[in-house]
RNA sequence: UGGGAGAUCGUUCAAUGGUAGGACAACGGACUCUGACUCCGUGAAUCAAGGUUCAAAUCCUUGUCUCCCAGCCA
């Protein structure tokens, strides 16, 4: 997965890995896991750690199990497991068969809570909601004693034989850990293991009515599949030692060990998966693979490549600060992989209608153009050029600025691929004095050539022949939210509503008529392009913009965006 | 407030007692049939104060700031 000629990358965990490596501490074993809950669809965040744990095993020839946490049935389904399955192996992973469910060990896991009740470190707790809460205490107070702490190893076995048969509500009972109610550490105060909860789940269906909590179950399906690195996020932090708790209590041998590192924070966007569901269930996007959402689906339907997200990945690196990462840099691997393997194309996305007068009336050519100026392999096509053409709308401008090189009264510009044309006049509308069209001449020796006579013609704009136009709905995304770092409360209040702009009257080239859903190509000097995924037809091509080329005329001209 | 973690260019990641470096971003310039790409260059940081040391981003002390934890979520 890596390039043979990128350095290996190198970050905290992997120095821990090696060190373990050189004292042959797990016999040189190299288990690793990505856990995620199915209850969404896996974002740019998630892709950080599966390119690192997929990409650790590759790295030191160990595996990756892809585990799905489905330890709570609300919010889970089958349609969160196989968009997971679809993205990570899109993403470029393969498991190798190792897909496991935490709803596989519920047998198990249970097993292991009735050992705990009879080495007295578990007990049934009858307190509800609110009376836990209150007797956990605070964060400078120690926590009280539940006062079914004490019962008996017979009735605590019986009450959670009786739990899982169903005989009681949910809520009446929960299944704790005897540890430490007066431990500085909150999550040690009699961490609840199971909860009654009669929710159907997506594989268990109605077998179950306890559910094993994420601190009991985790730990435990890590260790029962082998982990040696159990990879989490920094949240995490408190409840290691409950994990070590656990195993330790339980299962002899080699333990797992967790390892927290930072989550990734991408600005002018948002990653937590509350806030993702809520955009999907209140329609501010058109759902889960909407291209301006940072989901992996979303950014597939975008056109972002796979190869870029993972550029990306190991351009963030792995540490444990807190983060916001600059979504300019995932941009810059976007633009970087696509400048690579796009072939370039032209459209005009606001026509402006061009006719070259001395050209003549029924006369096509057509053009061999490079599909790449960088890479001639990646060999050329055939745009036809007549006497009428669509022009960009910005590249012709009345009165234009100092700098401007593009066509202007008095001006010549290169038509890209063709000739070298001359501004002559203009048609505009009586009414409302828009420009209609403008009329140019073009000089037959500047095909292939520049002019024979050695003037310099400081510019060069994109076109379409008219007659061979292939009309195109071209839809221009922006970012999501428009500020850095939405507020909490009320982010919907950030969202950009200039995220997306649906261009209905475009023109692109002919090859493109047909052209396959989903492959990149570089509309020249406008940015890259693919067609939809989802809504583009053959004839009738719907294109997204992936991301718009570097602009530095816009700065100059615009002074901004 | 108790506990846990973290502070290095604007951002992000390095430097593991020995020249603070890369990438992104920014800014200049060269090149150009894409104002793209590429190339060259510029500016830019060790949270603070003490201490140890020939030498400190790194070790020690004190302080400051940020993040996480009081779900029967993960």
């Amino acid at each position: 997965m890596t390039q043979p000629n990128n350095p290996p990358p190198t970050d905290f965990i992997r120095d821990f890995i090696e060190d373990d490596l050189r004292t042959n501490k797990n016999d040189g074993v190299v288990a690793v896991r990505f856990p995620p809950e199915p209850n969404g669809y896996i974002h740019i965040g998630h892709a950080k750690s599966v390119c690192l744990n997929f990409g650790i095993a590759a790295q030191y020839g160990g595996t990756c199990n892809l585990r799905m946490d489905d330890t709570d049935p609300a919010g889970e389904s089958l349609e969160y497991v196989e968009s997971i399955i679809h993205d990570i192996h899109w993403l470029g992973f393969d498991w190798q068969g190792r897909l496991f469910f935490a709803s596989d060990y519920f047998e198990q896991l249970y097993q292991f809570a009735v050992a705990l009740i009879k080495a007295g470190k578990a007990y049934v707790c009858s307190l509800n909601a609110e009376e836990t809460r209150e007797h956990r205490g605070s964060f400078t107070e120690a926590g009280t004693e539940s006062p079914y702490r004490k019962r008996s190893v017979e009735e605590n076995l019986d009450l959670f034989t009786r739990m899982r048969a169903g005989e009681f509500p949910d809520g009446a009972h929960v299944l704790r850990a005897k540890i430490d109610m007066a431990a500085s550490n909150i999550v040690m105060r009699d961490p609840i293991m199971y909860r009654i909860k009669r929710e159907p789940h997506f594989r268990t269906g109605t077998d179950w009515v306890i559910y094993p909590m994420y601190d009991f179950a985790h730990c435990l399906s890590d260790a029962l599949e082998g982990i040696t690195y159990s990879i989490c996020t920094l949240e995490f932090e408190n409840n290691r030692p409950l994990y070590d708790w656990f195993v330790e209590q339980l299962i002899p041998g080699r333990r797992p060990r967790q390892i927290e590192f930072a989550r990734l924070n991408v600005s002018y966007t948002v990653l937590s998966k509350r806030r993702l569901i809520e955009l999907v269930e209140k329609k501010y996007v058109s759902g889960w693979d909407d291209p301006r959402m940072p989901t992996v689906a979303g950014m597939r339907r975008r056109g972002y490549t796979p190869e870029a997200i993972r550029k990306f990945a190991a351009a963030i690196g792995v540490a444990k600060n807190d983060n916001l990462v600059d979504v300019a840099l995932l941009e810059h691997c976007v633009r970087e992989d696509l400048n690579e393997r796009a072939p370039r194309a032209m459209a005009v996305l606001r026509p402006l209608r061009v006719v070259i007068d001395n050209y003549p009336e029924n006369q096509v050519e057509e053009f061999e153009c490079p599909n790449h100026p960088q890479n001639p392999e990646m060999g050329t096509r055939k745009v036809p050029f007549s006497r009428v053409l669509y022009i960009e709308n910005d590249d012709f401008l009345e009165d234009p600025p100092k700098k401007y090189h593009r066509l202007g009264p008095g001006r010549e510009v290169r038509l890209r691929n063709a000739y070298v044309i001359r501004y002559e006049s203009m048609v505009k509308n009586e009414q409302t004095g828009q420009i209609e069209e403008i009329h140019c001449t073009y000089d037959p020796e500047t095909r292939n050539a520049p002019p024979a006579d050695g003037r310099k013609i400081p510019g060069v704009i994109h076109w379409i022949a008219a007659d061979h136009a292939v009309p195109a709905e071209v839809r221009l995304y922006d970012r999501l939210f428009r500020v850095p770092e939405p507020k909490d409360e009320n982010y919907t209040a950030d969202l950009n509503p200039d995220s997306l702009a649906i261009l209905a009257k475009c023109y692109v080239e002919a090859s493109l008529k047909d052209t396959i859903p989903g492959t990149g190509y570089q509309f020249e000097r406008l940015g890259y392009f693919c067609a939809d995924l989802k809504d583009s037809r053959p004839g009738k091509p719907v294109f997204n913009r992936i991301v718009p080329l570097r602009d530095s005329w816009a700065k100059i001209a615009g002074g901004g965006k």
